[in-house]
DNA sequence: TTGTATGCGTTATCAT
DNA sequence: ATGATAACGCATACAA
């Protein structure tokens, strides 16, 4: 059977409020042999702790909720990786959660989570109904966002500057002399919508007109990409770039682009976002624009873990710059022919 | 304030005896009408019993702990999807933990997990030290292993015959005329010393003679499969075919070879491993020998909860079959030029 | 410096 | 058919 504070109190000959005591370090007013004493009896008895107890109690259950749209996506995979990683290291664990832009499994992730066993969430997908993330905010749990600035939600926030994202690999296509460029974002990510706005602000900048036509919205898979490129190339004058907004749907272009014999990067320029392990999968490699991955996981654990002890949000917004990855599927635009 | 069992039962005006029997469909001595009005309290109160303190109780947590390589490992990352879908169907959350193979995280991890909050586990990492989970296991922990074989653990299993998907692959190059056949496996993957022997088994059938040069053992990542092409292509002698044991294996061995403009399945056939989105991801495709990550996912959760609810393991050993994908990286063998 | 007693939100046993 | 009450394992205010 599993030993309880009771087995050890008993061994160490002591009662359990001292034993209470130095697990939890309140060993201000100890006699230190005792406190050896109880740590032997622990020791020996391969005791530990049981956390629904002392969550019961108001002690947090070290555990978060981590709520993407699909753990399966690489860009997801790659940032939960680092996540648990952190998290580990500050002795929480993390749930996770796709909610599959799903508004039904929205609710019933964040019901299952909510009251059960985490002291916090990380949230990193968008939701359709607001509401369900606003009640747990308004009820002081623990909300960091990531990978989105949405001004509906008032809390901590980690996310890439996407808009200057969206310009920058715009800007490069221009640079390389391209005007008729497209862009297929993600329908319902934020983050999409604001690559989008960079994406029209480089137009602009280089005095191009947007055309409706160039601007394609889907939803985030390979299948969509190839499905948005097909259509791109139906078009009376087809774009000779294009600025996906993540990588699988850069994926997705060029595998379409392989299928109707449209080399890349002579004929089609594109550009991807994220920079996951597809990027690097690829031939050519894929020219991209860089998260970072790494150092957003990290932050948001560290932020999260924070406001946790705190008891209430900082409020942050945490900003980082995303960086072109010039690769190989970036090019300088055919020459027109002037007819 | 979070509504308690308290809280319904007043509002009822029965005791949280009766509130508890709703809850756990013990209705079989009560009143309709009882029924109903405490169901309606609880309603308006929007109550959700405290799963911690029903924990205490000896109630499980409808959680299970899921431990992997590696979550930002596509195929990893595509099962855990399914696992979660399932998992969350019948009302458990799932808590991932990425051992990297690495003995101190595998320990880490299963303590964090054990005297915690799950029900059980579903393994799907090689343990260096296998006493972690058999201690786990010996303690009556529900532990189900997932795509590996592992005689050690007297537990439920859930995996593909890898030395049939070993075999098979094998086979496919050999049929292509292959007889220069290399071998990239995972160093420290069960699966992979299975899906090793069916290669050797499959060689033997074509009364081929195995070379130890072309066995190469390294890290499932893309960056060692091009570092084993590498090697391979140095040897006086380079395979014609290549069977990588997972398909990241094999997207580093498309790579090195485009770098050393050896065109793929022209002069070099190859064959991976998993069907992951990687797999589709690249140009050509991938021939790769697929698992049926969807079923095994909804069957081990299927699995684990069974055994959790009966208090025992079934030491069920479920086997899928390995499908062979025949797309675009394996052909017919180069003539040899006889000297 | 250490121990006693109470409560956290449930479930389950036994009365009524 | 329903209610009172004792656990479950721990934290903490208060006593000693």
């Amino acid at each position: 059977m599993k030993a309880t504070i009771y087995d050890v109190a008993k061994k160490a000959g002591v009662s359990i409020a001292t034993v209470s005591k130095v697990i939890n370090n309140n060993t201000g007013n100890m006699r230190d042999s005792t406190k050896q004493r109880v740590k032997k009896a622990m020791e020996e008895l391969n005791y530990h702790p049981n956390v629904m107890a002392s969550a019961l109690m108001g002690k947090g259950t070290k555990t978060m909720g981590l709520l993407v749209p699909d753990i399966s996506n690489p860009f997801f995979s790659e940032i939960a990786k680092t996540i648990e990683d952190r998290a580990h290291e500050k002795g929480y664990s993390v749930i996770m959660c796709s909610t599959d832009e799903n508004e039904e499994k929205e609710k019933k992730n964040v019901e299952l989570l909510q009251n059960k066993l985490v002291d916090g969430f990380i949230v990193s997908s968008t939701y359709s109904d607001k509401s369900i993330l606003q009640d747990l905010i308004r009820n002081g749990v623990p909300v960091v966002m990531l990978t989105q600035d949405d001004p509906a939600m008032d809390v901590s926030k980690v996310f890439v500057d996407d808009f200057k994202g969206g310009y920058e690999a715009t800007i490069h296509h221009l640079q390389n002399g391209h005007h008729n460029i497209a862009i297929i974002s993600e329908q319902l990510a934020l983050a999409s919508v604001k690559r989008t706005e960079g994406y029209l602000q480089a137009l602009k900048t280089y005095g191009i007109r947007p055309r409706q036509e160039y601007i394609v919205r889907t939803r985030g898979k390979i299948a969509n990409g190839i499905k948005a490129f097909d259509n791109l190339f139906q078009l009376p004058e087809p774009p000779t770039a294009i600025f996906a907004c993540n990588d699988q749907l850069a994926i997705g272009v060029m595998l379409g682009a392989k299928e109707r014999g449209i080399r890349i990067p002579d004929q089609l320029s594109l550009i991807g976002f994220d920079d996951t392990i597809l990027a690097t999968a690829t031939y050519p490699r894929l020219t991209t624009v860089a998260q970072p991955i790494a150092r957003m996981g990290k932050t948001v654990v560290n932020l999260l873990i924070e406001e946790i002890q705190l008891g209430h949000s900082r409020k942050e917004r945490i900003l980082y710059n995303p960086q072109l990855i010039i690769r190989e599927t970036t090019g300088k635009a055919p020459k027109v022919e002037t007819n």
